[in-house]
DNA sequence: CTGAATGGCTACGAGTGTTAGCCATGATAG
DNA sequence: CTATCATGGCTAACACTCGTAGCCATTCAG
């Protein structure tokens, strides 16, 4: 390689990631990125097609990282909803930017995967794809929904969770209902 | 008034709206929404004070849409759920805008209401607000996901959202679980 | 008929993403 | 040891964004 090169395509997604954490999307601008990483902004073009571009790697990053989180939460399903809600409390932004921009399918199949392991041993494998499809969403929409600001209704959102993850949990292991059918009226 | 007005702000947030809905939030630049009620763009700041701020009015009157749906829904758990869904899919920026954007917690009480008195029917007072955070939790989570193309693991997502829906609410009336208090572990 | 307040406008400034094109570097071929 | 040339960085420039300043025409109130 000719001249030596004053940064890396990884320096310059943690660097974005680290802007996007602590100013929003809006924070994260090619100029504010190249400067972080010590370069000027259109120098970043070599690297990358456009800023759409980056916050996808961005959010393909973050999707790793809450991957490696639910590899590692042990397996259980109680531990794999807490370890998810302290994934979006650790980088907010991130999460918001999982659930928005589109990331590829292989990426969101590795993350899918514990949860998936977890609900085929609660519930069998006939409902496993259902099942984690019930708590995911519960999950995200919980994360979602306290990250917003759209919990103002008092209570304890600690309480909450738990009374959410007990409620699901137990519904689907005991499954009085899992066990019939999904389609019907 | 002096020289007559040759637009309203009403019609100002529905021409934002409807580009919102057009082209997601970037195609709402001021000179567009301007151009769509036959104005400039500097004209527009006499009625609102910035973009940001005519977003914020576009996601108010998203929030008074979804209150007035769930209000006809009937009242029923079940109905509540598919107005829901019903919403994101025919407004799918106006709904991501309701979770991003923050809107004031008057109009989201009002949201709440028709969801806080069916949980209240289903599951009497005490446990109420939390069964209304489980389902508007669950419900929000599978739109934004639906609405994100984040499920592409196959199977159909109507039956996945019955499936769901079934399970919320059977879990909620044989309420083998919401009889515990919330504490606990 | 006059005065004043108001909504629209043009012009402008600051900041954004992105492209074009040049230049210095340094690994490699001879 | 020299010459080549691909490459990464840079400056300059363009198009577009939001937002402000300030003017002008209109029309209502007196």
């Amino acid at each position: 390689m000719p001249t030596p090169e004053r940064t890396s395509l990884d320096e310059i997604i943690d660097a974005a990631a680290g802007l996007l954490e602590k100013g929003g999307p809006s924070a994260v601008t090619m100029q504010a990125v190249a400067q972080a990483v010590g370069v000027k902004a259109p120098s970043l073009y070599k690297r990358v097609r456009d800023r759409e571009a980056l916050l996808g790697l961005v959010g393909a990053a973050a999707a790793d990282d809450l991957t490696a989180r639910l590899e590692t939460a042990s397996g259980g399903l109680d531990d794999l909803l807490v370890a998810f809600r302290a994934f979006g409390h650790d980088r907010p932004e991130a999460f918001r930017l999982l659930f928005t921009t589109v990331v590829d399918a292989d990426r969101l199949a590795a993350t899918s995967a514990p949860v998936l392991r977890a609900t085929t041993v609660a519930v069998g494998e006939a409902h496993a794809l259902e099942a984690a499809r019930l708590l995911t969403a519960w999950a995200t929409g919980f994360v979602t929904m306290e990250l917003a600001g759209a919990f103002r209704l008092g209570g304890d959102l600690d309480d909450a969770y738990r009374y959410g993850r007990r409620h699901l949990v137990a519904s689907l292991t005991q499954d009085q209902v899992a066990a019939r059918p999904a389609q019907g009226s």
